[in-house]
DNA sequence: GCCTAAGTGTACGGTACCGCACACTTGTTT
DNA sequence: AAACAAGTGTGCGGTACCGTACACTTAGGC
């Protein structure tokens, strides 16, 4: 397992480093493979390991005491799970899970935590990255008390387009439901409508944006919101990026 | 206006600090009174100030584009509005206005970025209030999903009451609905529940909490998930604190 | 090709809250 | 004391989603 290269490396905040502080993570950096349906962190477990999402994406959740589980944000390329490590915390407060198979770098939180302190790049991205994952999910709390499903359903998919680069996922209208907090029925319904409008198609647990433009104006205002602040994350990009380049709500 | 002494700080990031880091910040500190409705950070405006609470609360609402504001979380002695700064944002993501009347010590956000370069513990401090901050946030998230609204009411009210440290606010159905993000007449019917079961009581914009463990009761867990966090935030308190002492949820 | 599990469509009574309206009560102003 | 604004209780049709159940379709293993 050698180091990897930063020229190589997909996962944003490592790419954008200056080539000394890269330096400084390499020789503890693991490239792994994340199954679908992995967990990364446990919901109040320790958090001994940090992921920089290479591909795929992840999703984060809170969990309610009677167990159920319900998505506060995703993470992919763009970001870190077990980021709040940076914060101080020693603790997961959410579940970080992968929803679609992918890779990401891992490394050790303490080798994180030791090399923010001499990398000021470092921490000033990662820092910067907290933000913006905190208006994601905070336009989330909003999100879930003002908008209908079918909304947040179609934010949803685009949110998970962005971070995987792939029009055809890997999701079961069963997973999509525990991520909103609905029914599987619900979700049923409001995804045929979005069949029926042409802009996805799905079948037996995967499903393909076919109108990504059908898509945003399916959505509520949420995801152009959270898109607006993580295209300010790494600089402005150009107005109009292509779907598999962005990286969004 | 002369420079506050620490011993007479009340709120407690600035009096957890050492004198050596306090003082640093001391000749910028400058204590206002907060009116009823004060609107400190206006969303998308460049954070000129923040607001270090001293009494009273602070609600932090985002604010969808069709002008409905939603209350993300709220603000009290135990934090900071206008806190993001430190993760190096310019502007606010979300609205901060008192809901009380109250008091701060206002610092200009330059020098507190200026402080934090060179006061370890205030950064420490400050990303830790971050953090949890942000569970806050989260569980706001899962909350508004999930649960209904006579649980939700007393949870708030909760939170008012731990940050306020008076069992009585002035607060009228109104400005309650439109933080909880529902009609007025649904708070009507959840809070004439709650005043029915005698904890507790309320008449024409001043509401009384009566019976502090029976409304813990009628809150969902949201609530005592994040207040154990807050106790984390400042170290160990007892188990159990005082009402007014309380800082929590 | 057949069997089975996984995934999806649909139905149907029930409920929480919406959206709106209006009457009533309380405190304040003059 | 009268007038008024602010705050609250209540009603009522409408809707989104719940909770649950069941039938159907598709993919994959044998």
């Amino acid at each position: 397992m050698a180091q990897p290269l930063q020229a190589q490396v997909k996962n944003r905040i490592l790419a954008a480093l200056p080539a000394l502080e890269f330096e400084m993570l390499a020789r503890n950096l693991v490239h792994i493979d994340l199954a679908l349906g992995e967990t990364l962190h446990r919901a109040g477990d320790r958090i001994e390991q940090v992921y920089f999402v290479e591909s795929g994406f992840i999703s984060a959740l809170a969990v309610l005491s009677d167990g159920s589980p319900l998505e506060i944000g995703l993470i992919g390329a763009e970001g870190v799970a077990g980021v709040s490590i940076v914060l101080g915390a020693t603790t997961s407060f959410s579940e970080t899970m992968c929803q679609t198979g992918g890779g990401a770098y891992r490394l050790p939180a303490v080798a994180l935590k030791a090399a923010v302190a001499h990398a000021p790049h470092l921490r000033d991205l990662l820092l910067r990255y907290v933000y913006v994952f905190g208006v994601q999910v905070a336009q989330t709390a909003a999100c879930n008390a003002h908008h209908e499903l079918g909304q947040r359903l179609a934010r949803w998919l685009l949110a998970a387009h962005d971070r995987s680069g792939v029009a055809e996922l890997s999701l079961t209208q069963d997973l999509i439901a525990i991520m909103l907090g609905v029914r599987r029925s619900t979700v049923s319904v409001a995804a045929s409508t979005l069949q029926r409008a042409g802009v996805i198609r799905y079948q037996h647990g995967r499903i393909t944006i076919i109108d990504r433009v059908g898509l945003e104006n399916a959505a509520c205002e949420c995801y152009e919101t959270v898109a607006g602040e993580y295209r300010n994350l790494f600089g402005e990009g150009p107005p109009h990026i292509a779907p598999a380049e962005v990286v969004a709500d």
